[in-house]
DNA sequence: AATGCAATTGCAAATCGTTTGCAACTGGAA
DNA sequence: TTCCAGTTGCAAACGATTTGCAATTGCATT
């Protein structure tokens, strides 16, 4: 395997193309996303933050999600009743199924059923933008 | 078309055999409820209240929504961005497509997509609790 | 029909996640 | 180095929803 698809996106380069400003707060953020296996709120991306820069502010936290979300760098997510959580945009497309009981997130593609709702919009006579698809569940009991 | 299936449901007999109290909010907050064709969200199922009586209170409607909610007489839905909205809990389910320019809610159904999500959770070891499906698009340019 | 009391209400204040005004600070082009 | 628009931390504001509390009210019981 070469090292052609990077795991972590780098973040810097693509920022500055995109004209924004890499300051020292911006920078953490991006470390903290970049190898970041889960899907943290602010709130844990600014704990993460702090203990990397204490003088981070939770303000900038959002603002940056903010921005990172504008120029397409992470997906937001607003599972059930939580606060948002935030994902790098690399890879695949994919949704999410949550487990109700311990909270995990975990990911899964399916292309027929992203192809069925893009069949399903043009019936409408609409065009996909974006969608959601969560599947909400708990651990099936052994038989 | 005989009226073997109502499409109205009778909430207050719905609710009394659940063991709730009939008040004269809930009455008419069920009443609204009861013909809404769309997804109304508290505030707006206020207003529709104070028209009615004008001393329902926000508070009532909110709670009187949890409250239908826990007895599955109505669906709360998270729409990107606004407030939660609500839906009686009638009929045969379905998911949403968002007109991201008008607001417009569509209703649409798949059995297929239906399928497909039993068989990704129970292939990842998981039984849905329930789910959440919604796909925001725009009306397609005419060609 | 009158009684009794837990459930329900309206109101105001609190809470939660997120955004914003503002004055101080800084990245990075020149 | 200078310079200034962009960015920051802080505190206050925000919108949606929840909650404490004292007053009210369903409704089961006499
Ligand atoms: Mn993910
Ligand atoms: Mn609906
Ligand atoms: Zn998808
Ligand atoms: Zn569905």
């Amino acid at each position: 395997m070469t090292e052609s698809q990077s795991q972590k996106p780098d973040y810097e380069r693509e920022l500055r193309n995109a004209g924004v400003r890499i300051t020292r707060p911006r920078r953490v953020i991006l470390g903290i996303l970049s190898d970041a296996g889960d899907h943290p709120d602010a709130m844990e991306i600014f704990r993460r933050a702090v203990a990397i820069d204490a003088s981070i502010s939770l303000s900038t936290v959002y603002r940056t999600m903010k921005l990172l979300e504008g120029v397409g760098a992470i997906h937001r997510h607003a599972f059930e009743g939580g606060p948002s959580r935030f994902e790098p945009a690399i890879g695949e497309h994919h949704d999410h199924l949550i487990d109700i009981e311990t909270g995990d997130v975990i990911e899964f593609q399916s292309d027929r059923i992203e192809e069925l709702q893009q069949e399903i919009a043009r019936s409408l006579g609409y065009d996909i933008v974006h969608h959601r698809l969560e599947l909400y569940g708990r651990k099936r009991r052994k038989r």
